[in-house]
DNA sequence: TATGAATGAGGTTTCATTCAT
DNA sequence: CATGAATGAAACCTCATTCAT
């Protein structure tokens, strides 16, 4: 009855609503992949109807959509704060500790399903290259956040021109989502995976890199 | 007329059936996951009728048993003799060329899909591990092979003890899912991201490498 | 503020949502069928929301029924002093212009779903009945009229007894259902082909109409 | 196992299957219209299973249009040569005898479900417009045989033109189809009725029919 | 061995209806 | 009165599987 109590009750319901469903949705497409997952399932670990689900999403395709808008956004304003925050040498083991330890859980499975969908379903083609492109871009942004919080000649630029460049960028992201990957299937990462995964290719590429002092 | 000959001849058949299911269904699992990928998509690519794969198949998931046996004893008696065929410093670009250029599509993403079947097949539990333990130890064996075929002192072992050797098994089998999950989300990636990913995992563990002053 | 004309406006507000309503359900039920109409698209249709209906009907078939009274009054006040006001022997003319340009597409067709209806809706059997009965008594209106209007001898009474006017009356209803429907399913009717029908009808029933051996 | 006996028993149990589930669909869609018939209710009246259906018809609008060809069809080869079998005077009472008591009940309402069904399905155009071109054909062919069989000058023909001839076959197809439209609707149609509407149309269409003797 | 008609559980989606606002 | 989020029954359709041939 207090107008000021319920103010805006009915959107903030509805946003709930669909926060809870995209959280299930993230958990069940993680277990049981797209095809796998049952908008049954989604909407009972949501704690709602059938109903409920097509109120809020047109389709289960729908669903994946939004939820990899929403996941992509999180990793965007919350993991790359918590990298960056972290000053050298420590960021790379923060990395690795926030990848391995914080990164929401089946997040890169959902990944799967959309490099899965995409030849059978052309219309996800631009929804997949905007995340990509996203992703790359981000990295990008880690890499010169680095570049640019060492100190003066201390430590080399990790690359020198935009091929090098390009391909740091993509081999971080595999990183990335190699470890992620691994993660979600189960396997027991020790820290030490990720940082010499991560410190490999962050490492200078000296073209005897893998060699010997010698 | 002959039965000896009649007998090799129903028994060729059978293969050849087997083989082709085996072909097509590696490809719709690929594109659609085993939960999307229908038995009738299947026997249709593969010129057969759904009966067909009923007399050579018992389900669907055991289908997708005999594959992941077929594809581990193909990357391990295929891919890893053109790994490690070639001497340093080309082996790395070899490998990174394989992945990229001639890894079937999706076809590590399989082991995703055995992942999520666990739970509730229980009794599949056997074969995944099997797999898993397989994938390791050929992570392990290239990593054996790597040290072996070094001459002597030229290239130092990259690894060390258990500790370090389990770390750089996870981070390189991380390195090849990453790289292969990007490409089949249609980045296109250049041979020097590869290589650099692997080049960085398979170098020395030095502490101080990537990092320290100097 | 005046609670007078507040009242007046309400009302004039609800009825012309009604009268909204009950127009864009006659166009969907024709388009689409009783069971193939759905209330998201007549609502939709007359710019409301789906509350909108809830608020003026009770339910689905509520709104068939009020929709079968308000098309048959207008049935009897719209067509029927159209076609009553020309004279012989342009009557005929005048009814198959009525029928083949003006009469809303599928109108009549409304009875169809109402005959559907009653075995799975035995309440719905009164409204049906009145419906009905009002059509028969409809069709003998306008052979009344068309009685009175002859001049004296100049055309003979179309019945005679109690029998014939009952064969007269469905065949009457015959035709014009029958010409409703193929110009329903897409058939140019010229005007002689409805003129030629009721003519034929109305003609009559001389025993050697259609041309004995004199 | 006797091979005499069992033979061509796919191909016959199969065309039985259609045969049965089409008989179902035609009760089903009189019954209550293309969009309130279930599928279940279909085959449960067929006594199959819901998966025979998808075997024998891709979907549902498919089975609608294989009824309609199977009806026109069964019209053609049963009804006209009924027809036609009788001579005049007495072909006009068969043909509304055999409209009345033996052309299967619930045939015309499909034709009202192809008209509703046309302005949202424009693929059905081909189909629909194929029946309507073919009930034509079959009733000039009626008129035709009407006028061979008529005994030289006995008879005069029943229309002399092309445009009377189009009027006149519009107008009979729209009797029959108005006839049956009633019998399916319940009404209890006297022979009457059918005999007055044909006679009324197939008569000389002199100007001055439906005027008296002058 | 291979075929494909038939089964029926279960999936996605629609939609009449309710109810808090 | 009107809105529209939520409900849940029931619809259409898919598909793994069986079985007679």
């Amino acid at each position: 009855m207090n107008p000021e109590r319920r103010r805006q009750t009915r959107a903030q319901t509805q946003a709930e609503t669909r926060t809870r469903l995209l959280e299930a949705a993230a958990e069940e497409f993680a277990a049981h992949g797209f095809a796998g997952a049952s908008i049954d399932a989604i909407t009972a670990r949501a704690g709602y109807s059938r109903g409920a689900f097509y109120s809020n999403f047109a389709t289960k395709a729908d669903l994946l959509l939004e939820l990899s808008e929403v996941q992509m956004a999180r990793f965007s304003t919350t993991a790359l704060p918590a990298i960056l925050a972290a000053t050298e040498p420590d960021r790379t083991a923060e990395a690795a500790r926030y990848l391995l330890r914080e990164a929401p859980a089946g997040e890169l499975l959902v990944l799967v399903e959309l490099a899965r969908l995409r030849p059978s379903h052309p219309e996800l083609g631009g929804v997949i290259d905007r995340l990509t492109t996203r992703s790359l871009a981000f990295v990008d942004e880690v890499l010169t956040a680095a570049d640019t919080s060492s100190t003066a000649a201390e430590q080399p630029a990790p690359s020198v021109d935009a091929t090098e460049r390009r391909a740091l960028t993509q081999a971080l992201l595999a990183a990335v989502l190699g470890l992620l990957l691994l993660r979600d299937l189960g396997v027991d990462l020790g820290p030490d995976a990720a940082q010499r995964l991560l410190r490999g290719v962050l490492a200078p590429s000296n073209d005897d890199v893998g060699g010997g002092p010698r």
